[in-house]
DNA sequence: GTGGAATTTGAAACCGCTTTCAAATTAGCC
DNA sequence: GGCTAATTTGAAAGCGGTTTCAAATTCCAC
């Protein structure tokens, strides 16, 4: 009962040195595995040396440090996320969900973003690589295919927006033809048929299917497909306001708009409202996405909403699922229209 | 010249074992040390080693394991960034840069989001802790000093919207006091003299400056303080227009609102719409930060422009100067008012 | 109380890199 | 050419955990 303990020097102010599992086992008696196994519960371990363990590691105020655990366990302990944008409410939501849906398995999440240039995601993807993370969440990626299946060899692969075969690649099928589908169906049942379109990025897939959607609808209804009503943007508040001007410019006439993303759609009010035309009493218009914030735009934005924080979770735990070996299962939601302010019935 | 390249085996399909820095040592016919020395720059290697250690590295596509690195050298090389919410269109601008500014250095950054609750963010911070990260970064931070200072001897931090002591903190001086100042001096300037405000969550250090800045130039100007013309709000959407609410279901006479921050100056300005009144010309609205969507509400919203991204990226320089211990020096920008379209002169 | 199986424990190897220290090599100078 | 000084290199000891393997305990039945 005599433990000796030294006195503790003044605080020099600086640099705490940290504690070591190896400290702890001392403190409480017993060997460096022990407390390891009481750590990971990878073991029983009699009851007593439990509790001693325990209060060492509080008294000690005990930190694993997770460079050592990675590398002799091997697994990280951490996913890669990989956006375009970390700004952008879009990514802002996916990733809050991603981080939520991460923590519960005390899995933790490193962001980065390839800002839509393969040169910059790459180099994101090698930096998570070199960090070894147990596995890597695409959220759009612009790699070619091949790329990601050699990629999936070095580590699993969760891709949204995207469908691409692997053993280790699993695809949230993330198909936004039915939404976009949905959006302008909607538009063609308010008795609208001049529609124009302001598309995401040519060659972006995700794009492509947002702009399928919306032919598929014209079809259906029998509205011939207009060249001049359909405009490429780059899914941001600008691109949708320089779109529909140009629209507008080129004396296009329609009595509404699907933009292929809330924030083009924001541009895009912002353009028409300068001309003084007014949303949606002269114009219609349907978003994508469903931005937290479009619920607060004048008027609040009539726009298709998929979850993306569900998404996210999902993304999350179905790489949970693959990093565990487990095999993973996931069922997304349909696209639902959030029916809002900025559309109305024609006549 | 007769190495005997053993032959691959065909592809499992599945997991790549890495290489290491051992192989790589093997592959050029020098030591582990020389690789590492020719990795870090630590040392003068003779020049036909070096190529040669190249050549392997890129033969092998050698990627240094970061555990190893950190547990070794001691230095994980990355930073630990803690938000509110990784969402919401303001930290996610500060993300961008904040991230920008590290990568340029080679230090990533890991996100993490508090929620604005204590116990959130004091996980948080345990993880960071846990996971060695060189430094952290506290974008807005709800703990009390003490415990940023108890933190701070353990690993560096950077506080923004904050101020506190040590010797280990540095805080990047960005009061918000001037800025809600200027913006309320504005109004004022502009002829108005009922000026209500939508305030942050109380007790807030920032929101309370951003308060006082507006409770300052009313006292300039001797406008009398009004209770009745001041409301809390959360910083979100759905609080500026409840906030909105509240002010006029109240019955308050006011012919411009300052919000204190643009997310919420949305939500006022929704509120206002629905009741049939028309921004600027019946209220003119000021918000706070000068996020990227504001430049597209319908009216653009005049609001101060502080340069999140400004301030992102000196937070991260700061950073990595205190890592490698210089000292940091941070200049920031003042506040400035971007006058937009939702202001407008009373009478 | 005893033998053997089952359980709990600790010693030691290892994960992949950095860094120290001393040995080996090269350079410089008379 | 020979000797010392300067430079380049490699062996080996960590960094702080996990995990294997065998030794030490405990348990149980007889």
């Amino acid at each position: 009962m005599r433990r000796a303990d030294a006195e503790q020097p003044a605080h020099s102010g600086v640099e705490e040195p940290a504690v070591t599992l190896e400290m702890v086992a001392r403190e409480a008696g017993v060997s460096p595995s022990t407390v390891s196994r009481i750590l990971n519960g990878t073991a029983r371990v009699r009851d007593t040396k439990v509790r001693a363990v325990r209060a060492a590691i509080a008294k000690l105020q005990f930190m694993p440090n997770n460079a050592a655990r990675t590398l002799a366990g091997g697994r990280s302990m951490s996913i890669g996320v990989v956006t375009q944008a970390i700004d952008s409410p879009f990514y802002g939501e996916a990733l809050a969900s991603i981080e939520k849906g991460l923590l519960r398995s005390n899995y933790s999440a490193l962001f980065v973003s390839g800002h839509w240039r393969e040169s910059d995601e790459r180099k994101c993807i090698d930096h998570l690589v070199s960090r070894r993370v147990d596995g890597i969440i695409l959220v759009t990626s612009c790699l070619p295919d091949a790329e990601l299946q050699r990629l999936s060899r070095t580590v699993p692969l969760i891709l949204t927006g995207r469908q691409v075969e692997g053993e280790r690649i699993q695809c949230l099928d993330a198909d936004s033809t039915p939404g976009a589908r949905l959006a302008t169906d909607y538009l063609i049942g308010q008795g609208h048929k001049r529609i124009a379109c302001i598309g995401g990025p040519v060659n972006h897939p995700d794009a492509e299917q947002r702009l399928d959607g919306y032919k598929a609808a014209l079809t259906a209804a029998r509205i011939a497909y207009a060249k001049t009503l359909v405009v490429a943007g780059d899914y941001s508040d600008a691109g949708g306001y320089a779109a529909m001007n140009r629209l507008l410019d080129a004396g296009a006439q329609f009595t509404a708009v699907f933009a292929a993303n809330d924030q083009m759609a924001y541009g895009a009010m912002l353009a028409l409202h300068r001309r003084g035309l007014v949303v949606p009493r002269d114009v219609s218009v349907v978003g994508f996405d469903d931005l937290p914030t479009s619920s607060f735009t004048i008027p609040p934005l009539t726009t298709v909403h998929r979850g993306i924080a569900e998404v996210g979770e999902s993304a999350a735990e179905a790489m949970i699922e693959l990093v565990e070996g487990r095999a993973p299962r996931v069922r997304l939601g349909g696209a639902t229209l959030a029916v809002r302010e900025s559309t109305r019935p024609l006549r």
